[in-house]
RNA sequence: CGAGGUGUGGCGCAGUUGGUAGCGCACUAGUUUUGGGAACUAGAUGCCGCAGGUUCGAGCCCUGUCACCUCGACCA
């Protein structure tokens, strides 16, 4: 009965995934279709999950001293050029934009698929002195990447997010703020999201255009495939060098600065999504649930149901986000609506629970229902809040332990890689050709080289020489 | 960019050898209901993706075209 599927609307996981994924996109009201392709419409839901997201990450890079600026979304081509490595990654992606009007431009211009370029040129003009650092810059915007294939949150031609652009006097100081952003992702996705994470470095062949290290927190989604839910780059002096960024230090020397850029996306939410849902719908950690709480009058036409519930609704609203639904659908569709719509937790009250002084409330992760009394409520409900929070960890860290498998040789690894969804852990002995040759072979890619190692043997997995890297491997999104 | 698939009320679909365009859900009004997607009654809703063609007659046949979805390759 528990487990038993009672949204009939949304195709089971187990059936097809990725028509799964969509369903809930759609049917929990995330996202539509929009006229062009691959650029979808948050709607309100969807969004107010986003505004959450980026509240929790927002506090969190106010705190660690960012400021937020606003970048043009154009950049000259010229300007694009400069960094060699950087415009051959993006150029196959760009968006190009050639007249105004009906007059043809001097020189087209590019739409942001990522801002460095332009965070450049402005550092250019604005540090000059030792005195003028560092620059802690963050900006929210959107970016366009010309997607071949596209769907919702996971990779779409137009997408929110957030990226941060700071320049530091020592590349002491750049590697420290890299990996204090890396730290931020990692800490809002497992403590916020409840979405546990692999933090480590990627490889040369996955690293970011431009960068000299690239660092990423990986996610392990519910059909075995992992997803790069952020990104951290230190840049050395790369990009200073390539345009001119130039400051005066103590010693009336001209130096160039150490550069650091990091990065979330409304990919987030399909993290979400991929993580904790189920064949009932979406299932939202309670930080970032735009309802945390739903209230539905049982009989509401029985006298006091209808007072009794708008009370509660008065009560919990000052510990939670809460919604009452008094509308006359009946409570059956609602039971389901708030479950598809991932709401955490639901109440129910009706003539029996008044009786009795108490309601009834259903936990989402688990249904759990609950007889909590109506003088308790304020403060049970936000420790129920915590306990869905703790629940979709503990259940997403469990998950992924099960899915995660360490191989020794090459023909372990193609067995694992095509029988088992999943993560892979597999020593590397650092050559390029090894990793090509396991994509080639096994059809995984390198997901990153996690900080906290383990030694499963000596030698790499794909060619036998001496090893003593261990990566994560698997198929991704 | 390769391979598949789908275009018919808002959504999901049916539509036989070519012969008056239908069903379910949703919507509107009313009544009874309400502890897991309520029931009845009465309504409203169509350039059958688009353009040509064949035919007395096309949702259906032919040609072209566009769009979207899924899977690959590439990416956050």
């Amino acid at each position: 009965m528990a487990n038993e599927k009672m949204v009939k609307a949304i195709t089971s996981m187990e059936e097809d995934f990725a028509k799964w994924y969509t369903d809930v996109c759609i049917k929990a009201e995330l996202v539509d279709y929009s006229s062009v392709k691959g650029c979808m419409i948050i709607r309100p839901y969807g969004y107010a999950i986003w505004e959450n997201i980026q509240r929790i990450m927002d506090d969190h890079f106010k705190q660690t001293g960012h400021e937020n600026v606003y970048m043009p979304m154009f950049i000259p081509e010229s300007l694009l050029q400069k960094e060699k490595d950087h415009v051959e990654g993006f150029a196959p992606e760009v968006a190009w934009v050639t007249h105004g009007g009906d007059e043809k431009l001097e020189e087209r211009l590019c739409v942001r698929p990522t801002s460095e370029t332009l965070f450049c040129d402005h550092f250019k003009n604005i540090v000059h002195s030792y005195r003028d650092l560092p620059k802690l810059y963050n900006q929210w915007c959107s970016v366009v990447r010309w997607e071949k294939t596209t769907r919702p949150f996971l990779r779409s031609r137009e997408f929110l997010w957030q990226e941060g652009h700071t320049l530091h006097a020592t590349a002491e100081e750049a590697k420290l703020e890299t990996e204090q952003m890396l730290n931020v992702y990692a800490k809002v996705a497992e403590e916020y999201f409840a979405m546990p994470v692999v933090k480590g470095q990627k490889t040369e062949k996955e690293r970011f255009a431009g960068a000299e290290a690239t660092y990423t927190i990986e996610a392990l989604m519910h059909d075995g495939k992992a997803l790069q839910s952020g990104t951290s780059h230190y840049f050395g002096d790369g990009f200073s060098r390539a345009f001119d960024v130039c400051y005066t230090d103590k010693d009336n020397k001209p130096v160039h600065p150490f550069q650091t850029s990091w990065g979330t996306t409304t990919r987030l939410i399909g993290a979400v999504i991929m993580t904790h849902g189920d064949d009932n719908g979406l299932v939202l950690p309670p930080a970032i649930a735009p309802i945390q709480v739903v209230v539905v009058p049982i009989a509401s036409h029985k006298p006091g149901v209808n007072e009794k519930a708008e009370e509660i609704y008065e009560t919990l609203k000052k510990v939670s986000r809460v919604k009452l639904d008094n509308s006359d659908q009946s409570p059956g569709w609602k039971f389901a609506e708030y479950e598809m719509k991932g709401v955490p937790l639901r109440i129910e009250i009706g003539p029996r629970d008044i009786e009795n002084g108490c309601c009834v409330v259903v936990r989402r992760d688990n249904r759990e229902k609950i007889v909590v009394a109506l003088s308790e409520l304020e403060t049970k409900i936000p420790e129920l809040l915590k306990a869905v929070r703790d629940g979709l960890y503990e259940k997403a860290l469990e998950r992924r332990a099960n899915m995660t498998y360490d191989v020794k040789t090459l023909d372990e690894m193609k067995k694992n890689a095509d029988e088992k969804p999943g993560f892979i852990r597999a020593m590397w002995c650092g050559d390029r050709e090894c990793e090509d040759k396991l994509k080639e072979i096994c059809g995984v890619t390198s997901r990153c080289i996690p900080f906290e190692q383990d030694k499963i043997s000596d030698t790499c997995v794909c060619c036998g020489k001496k090893a003593d890297k261990m990566l994560y491997w698997g198929k991704a999104y």
